[in-house]
DNA sequence: AGACATATTGACAGCGCTGTCATTTTTGTT
DNA sequence: AACAAAAATGACAGCGCTGTCAATATGTCT
C-alpha cells in the first residue's frame, strides 16, 4: 500500500538508517549514496510517516495556532504566514478557536493544553497576554510564542509592533492635518495593545499641547458594535471632535455607521482614524486611514521560533533576539482629511 | 516525564489492553474495571499519545480544512464548526490555505496531499468544485467532503446550501418590493454557486415575466473590487436599474461604495442585495439584506463526516443522507427597501 | 607500509499504542 | 452439579521510524 523507508532502502541498496540520515538532512553520508537514496524516495513517490517519526523521535511535528475572537481576516493572515514556514519543514498547523478565554483559569488551559499533540503554541492577542494561559504553557513546559501581546517584558519568545508609538503616530498625522479636537474609541484593556495605543494617543496629544476632552475618550471593545456605542456616545456631547481615532479598524468603521446614520460626513465633518488595516478597512466608504501591521510576516516568524532549535537556557542575547518587533506603516486613505 | 498507558495499567491493576478498551470505549470490560480505569486514568493525568496511537492504528486522527481565497470571516466560521466536532472526538484539524488553486494541476495537489497526513479533507469552494483536486483526493483515495460545492452531483459527501433556490428567493423578494429593474453581479463562475445564483436570479425574474437587461448583469469574481468595477459599469449606461443582487456580500459592498461615490443613494435610490450573510454585511452602512448560511453548521457536519465510520460502499441510501443541503435564510437590513 | 584518526554505513532495539488470539472468569441451562 | 456459551481479560507482536553504538571504509601521517 504505502511505501516505508525500508522500500526505498532496499531500491538504494543502502540501510534503512542511511535512507534515514539523508531524509532528515544528517551529515556524514556521501554524495553518491545520498543522490541514489533521493533519487529512489523520489521514484517511489515516498513519504515518512508522521505518527512514526513522531514515535521515535518523540516530536509532534505539529504547531497549535490559539485565538480567540479577533478579526477573522487578522487570524487568517497569521495563519497564512504560519504554514508557509510549516510546510518548508514538514510542520503542520493546527488551529484551535478558543471563545471566552478571559473568564477560563489555568486549569481549563492545561486541560486544553495536554490534550494538544503540539511542538510549540502561537498565541494570538488576546491570548498572547492572558496571564492564566501562559501560567498553563510554563506549567507544561510547552514551547510558545506570542503575537502583538507585550513585548519587552516577554517571558517567551515575542512578536509584535510598537503599539504604542504607531498610534502615536496616528494621533500626530491628524494634528498635523489641522485638528485639535480629536476622540479615541479605546479597545478591550485585556489586550496589552488597547492600552498601548492609549497610551500613544494621549502621549502625542500632550506633546503638541493639546488638551484632551474626557467626554470624547469613549471605552470600546474591539469590536464593531462597540464602535457603534461609542459614536453614539461622542456625538451626544454638547461639542462634537473634528476626528476619532478608533483603536482598531471595526470600530471606526462602527463610528463611521453611525456618523453616516447621523449625517455627519466623513471626511468632511469627521476624520476617522482606525487601526490594523484588516480587511475592513478597504471595505467601508471612504476607506479608512490606518496603521498596517505586517501580520503575515508575524505569522511566518513565530513559526519559525517554534520550528528552529530552542535556544540555550543562558543565551541572553538569542533570548533578546527573540523579542522583536515589526515596523508599523500609516496608510493614508479617504477617511481623514486636512482642515 | 509523561505518563504512559503502561502507568495506568499498573495503577489501575489491569492490562495495558484493558486501558486501551476502557479508553477506546469498546465493549466487553466489566463496569467495575472501567471505572477503576477511568480513575487511574484521571489521577494520573493521563494523556495518550496520537502519534503511538496513530502507529498502531494507521490514522493519523487529523483532519485537514483546504481554502482558497473565500471571506475570512467564511473560513472561520467553517473551521470553528469542524474544531468542534474534531475535539469531541480527539481529533484535530489542520489548515491549508491554497492561493490560485484554480491554476493547480492534479499531479500538484497529489504532491500537496501526499504529505498531508490525515484521516479526511474538507474542501470549501472554491476547492469543492475543482476538477484536479477531486481527481487527485480521488488517486489518493483519501475521504473528503466538499462544502459549499455542488451536491446533487457530488461523487463525495456534500454539503451546501441551495443556492439557486436562495438566489431566486432573493430576486423574489426584490420584485414584490415592486423593483422591476433589477441588475445581477455574478460571481466567479469557477464557483458551481456563482452558476446556481445566477441560475437563481434568471428563473425568478422568468418566473415574473421581466425582461432582463443584460447591461445590467455584469460578470464579477466575488471580491469586493470586481463590485466596484461592476457598479460602475452598470452605472455608466443609459438607464439605471433600481436595485443590484450582487451574489456576495464582499461584491455587494463595493457596489454600495461606489454609489456613494456616485451620490446614488442607498437604499433610496438604489437597493442592493447581497449573499452570505458575512461580516461584511453588516460592517456597511447601510447594512446588507443578505442570505445567511448556517455555516459553522455545515463545518461541523463536514468533520461529522470525516470522523464517522465510512458507510459501506454498496449502501445508495446511506451515501445519499451525505449529500446535505441545509437551509437559508432571507435576512433583511436596510440596503433595501419598497418602491 | 603501518598506525592511527576520521568519515561513512549498518544492525538492532524501542518509542507507546492497539490488533490478534489465547486464556480465564462469569453466566446460563439442563 | 456439570457443562456449554459468552463475557472479560491478558500476552505479545508489530506499526514505521530514529537513536545508539558498533563495524567498516577512507584518508593522513610518519
Amino acid at each position: 500500500m504505502k511505501t516505508r523507508i525500508h522500500d526505498v532502502a532496499e531500491r538504494a541498496g543502502v540501510s534503512m538508517k542511511t535512507v534515514s540520515r539523508v531524509l532528515n538532512r544528517e551529515p556524514n553520508v556521501s554524495d553518491a549514496t545520498r543522490d541514489r537514496v533521493l533519487e529512489a524516495a523520489r521514484a517511489l513517490r515516498y513519504t515518512p510517516s508522521l505518527a512514526a517519526r513522531g514515535l521515535a523521535t518523540s516530536k509532534n511535528y505539529l504547531l497549535a495556532l490559539l485565538y480567540d475572537n479577533v478579526s477573522p481576516s487578522y487570524v487568517l493572515k497569521v495563519q497564512q504566514g504560519a504554514t508557509n514556514i510549516c510546510q518548508e519543514s514538514g510542520y503542520h498547523l493546527i488551529v484551535r478557536p478558543i471563545r471566552e478565554s478571559i473568564s477560563l483559569t489555568r486549569e481549563d488551559f492545561v486541560v486544553l493544553l495536554e490534550r494538544l499533540p503540539v511542538d510549540g503554541v502561537i498565541l494570538t492577542s488576546p491570548l498572547s497576554d492572558n496571564p492564566a494561559m501562559l501560567a498553563a504553557l510554563n506549567q507544561l513546559n510547552i514551547r510558545h510564542v506570542t503575537i502583538g501581546g507585550a513585548i519587552q517584558s516577554a517571558s517567551c519568545p515575542a512578536i509584535g509592533i510598537d503599539n504604542r508609538q504607531a498610534a502615536e503616530e496616528m494621533t500626530r498625522f491628524l494634528i498635523q492635518s489641522g485638528h485639535k479636537k480629536i476622540g479615541f474609541v479605546k479597545g478591550d484593556m485585556y489586550h496589552i495593545s488597547a492600552r498601548m495605543r492609549y497610551e500613544g494617543y494621549k502621549t502625542a496629544m500632550a506633546a503638541h499641547n493639546i488638551e484632551i476632552n474626557p467626554e470624547w475618550v469613549v471605552q470600546g471593545d474591539y469590536s464593531y458594535t462597540s464602535g457603534e456605542v461609542a459614536a453614539r456616545d461622542i456625538f451626544s456631547r454638547s461639542s462634537r471632535p473634528t476626528a476619532i481615532f478608533a483603536s482598531n479598524d471595526d470600530m471606526a468603521a462602527g463610528v463611521m455607521a453611525i456618523a453616516g446614520h447621523m449625517g455627519v460626513s466623513v471626511p468632511d465633518d469627521l476624520s476617522v482614524g482606525g487601526f490594523d488595516d484588516t480587511a475592513t478597512a478597504g471595505l467601508v466608504w471612504p476607506r479608512l486611514s490606518t496603521i498596517r501591521q505586517p501580520v503575515r510576516e508575524m505569522g511566518e516568524k513565530a513559526a519559525e521560533f517554534m520550528i528552529a532549535p530552542p535556544c540555550r537556557e543562558n543565551d541572553v542575547a538569542a533570548v533578546n533576539a527573540q523579542h522583536l518587533s515589526y515596523e508599523h506603516h500609516l496608510i493614508i486613505r479617504e477617511s481623514t482629511r486636512n482642515i
